[in-house]
DNA sequence: TAACAAAGTTTGATTACTAAAACTTTATGA
DNA sequence: TCATAAAGTTTTAGTAATCAAACTTTGTTA
């Protein structure tokens, strides 16, 4: 489960995935397109990852992610959502900022950070003494000042 | 604030940084093990930080964080200790990960993400309603088993 | 203080990723 | 179907970080 994969290659294997999904096939072209590359250094790396057996690609044809491909593909993307939704529900970071944290963070963090993104989003979603609310408190809170202060116009404060 | 240098700037600043701390001066050998590099590469590298103005070193001498550098290495601290106090004290991940990854986090998180790390944090010890017991109700949630039975036995669920 | 060791630098190569240019193959449409 | 455009590849070259080896400077000490 561990990615024993560097950043390129992993970023690699994403866009080919999205475009995949997109397009039911990825080609050279789009892959440099997304990544702002040219078609020549796609190509050359699309022969590191036919080596590394994560993708089939024929001289001239499509490309299309191999089992071991779709396998990482899939651990990506499972990595970028918690991580992502982390940001978005609990912390209340904006979408943008989450994607591009997610994005980044996705490629090496520790397992047991991410589970913990996790466990912690399913915990106050799901525990049945309902805490979800906390995050409302969390999300206004300093929002009308800074400072101790604040906390008098907290709409239920003590 | 933001930080406009590559990876390897930042962690050559704070390899610099760690051993001022230490002993008072940096040098090119200590560095390089710190690092787990040859002495020619740091001495390249030192190169291209005097050339950022990041520090202040002449040939065969000593090396110290400019004013810049200092500002960048504090700025790198904040950044470090913000996430693996968020990591440890909110999300229960063990010090050895939270270091590691807020290694890797500290040089590309977003200003938001960050900042949405130490409010949390700041909002969960601070908070009037004292919601601190949450986090002893996570580190318990699935300990003694998984799934929703375990709420059974969690120490006083509804 | 002269010799030797330790630290620092420079030079020449290597690896990974990149681009531009020249080339080959595939696709399109007149 | 054949000419041309588009896509893909190969070759040559550049940048960044690295190392080993050769070299220079500094520090230590006999």
């Amino acid at each position: 489960m561990s990615l024993t994969h560097d950043t390129t290659t992993q970023e690699y294997i994403e866009v080919i995935r999205d475009l995949e999904n997109e397009n039911k096939v990825a080609r050279v072209k789009d892959i440099a397109d997304r990544r702002g590359v040219s078609r020549s250094s796609v190509s050359i790396i699309l022969n590191q990852l036919l080596e590394k057996d994560l993708i089939a690609h024929e001289q001239y044809g499509h490309v299309s992610l191999s089992r071991k491909g779709r396998r990482l593909a899939n651990d990506l993307e499972r990595r970028h959502q918690a991580i992502k939704e982390f940001l978005v529900k609990v912390l209340d970071v904006s979408e943008e900022n989450a994607e591009k944290d997610a994005c980044k963070f996705e490629h090496d963090i520790s397992k047991e950070t991410f589970t913990a993104f996790s466990r912690f989003l399913s915990f106050i979603e799901n525990c049945p003494k309902n805490f979800k609310s906390i995050l409302n408190f969390f999300r206004n809170c300093g929002k009308y000042g800074s400072g101790e202060r604040d906390c008098l116009d907290c709409p239920d404060a003590e």
